[in-house]
DNA sequence: TGTACATCAGTGAACGCGCGTTCACTGATGTAC
DNA sequence: TGTACATCAGTGAACGCGCGTTCACTGATGTAC
């Protein structure tokens, strides 16, 4: 097999997986992992239900690099956010109305966290790799004198922040909801 | 009717739903809403399935109803430990390796978060008022000046306890998993 | 360049299975007289 | 007190349905010569 036979096919195979992968990322966040079915999954991403199997082994692999692709998506976009306006922009943004009420895009740890701890192994891994890198760059920019401190203070802000999204999506009544969010920003800026 | 007649069999009667709630509330927390069928919850009451809708309409009213009493034994007993032990001991074991390790009968809102965000209304209802309680109890062993203050406190610290202990559920080395929940409980004892 | 064959992404029907819910039935208990 | 009937908690089979997964097939593309 010479080096770039099949290239365009190959491109478009990857295209495929990557259509699914999305599709999968945003599915899983939006409804849940158990709620969401394979056949509802591939048609959001134009396809039917059949073909999945050509690019994944099961649902368990899926959910594993679904969770990895969101958590590294967002790991970025913290680590630009950051760069640009600091750490207690991260929280301001992850403790918004606009991130509770986007559910599909927003943080997997927050949309799934209790699904997650019954997880897999792999999707385990992946989801505390996730939440390893989440703090290490809230740590890298928390602009403290020691670094152990920075990444203790890092892990709790990110828990906190977990929580109270959480919860705030479970609370009804839209002015408790934000009150909490509100609340909980206002302890973090004050680490 | 008169008063007292079939007195026994309603006790009875009233004893099984019992039952039924209690193997639901554990099960639940345990395995998840979803991933719990009726039939394995009726097997572990010591029941058939088929007698479950004598005690209940559907699914969903047993999942707001176990929510609800587990919630309100899981606030009673932070009652009993906040007024023996003050403040700090509902930290310390919220955010202990203990009930990171036993979900059946920890906090459902850790063990459930992400489900109960997407749980019927009646569900939701009934986790936002446990949170709420759960909050309250918090507030009134916080001992500080203000009631608001102590109030958004608890709030903070309740939303931190319950992101910690989902984190910690999801990672695998029990040496991070462990440092995560004592570096969330000296951050909140420093509140 | 042209032709015969191989590959494999994607289709859609089918598989076995477990789910929430319903139902006809049983049998112990309570009610009526 | 005794007897005939009504109630209803609990049983276990059955219902329709949707799930994850498999499979025979199609057809476009790549390979061999």
């Amino acid at each position: 097999m010479r080096d770039h036979s099949m290239k365009k096919s190959k491109a478009e195979t990857a295209e495929t997986r990557q259509t699914i992968l999305d599709a999968a990322a945003r599915a899983f966040r939006a409804n849940g992992i158990q709620a969401t079915s394979l056949a509802d999954l591939m048609a959001e991403a134009g396809l039917s239900h059949g073909g999945f199997y050509r690019h994944f082994n099961s649902k368990d692999q899926l959910v594993a690099q679904a969770c990895a692709s969101s958590l590294a998506s967002l790991t970025d976009a913290l680590e630009a956010q950051a760069h640009q306006h600091g750490f207690k922009a991260i929280v301001e943004g992850y403790l918004s109305a606009a991130h509770r009420d986007s559910r599909a895009d927003g943080c997997p740890l927050a949309s799934l966290g209790s699904e997650l701890a019954r997880a897999d192994a792999g999707t385990r891994a992946a989801a505390a790799q996730g939440f390893a890198r989440m703090a290490d760059v809230m740590a890298r920019h928390i602009g403290r004198r020691s670094k152990a401190r920075a990444q203790s203070e890092a892990a709790f802000a990110l828990a906190a922040m977990i929580g109270a999204v959480t919860m705030a999506r479970i609370i009804d009544d839209p002015q408790i909801s934000s009150a909490l969010l509100d609340d909980v920003r206002q302890h973090l800026d004050a680490i």
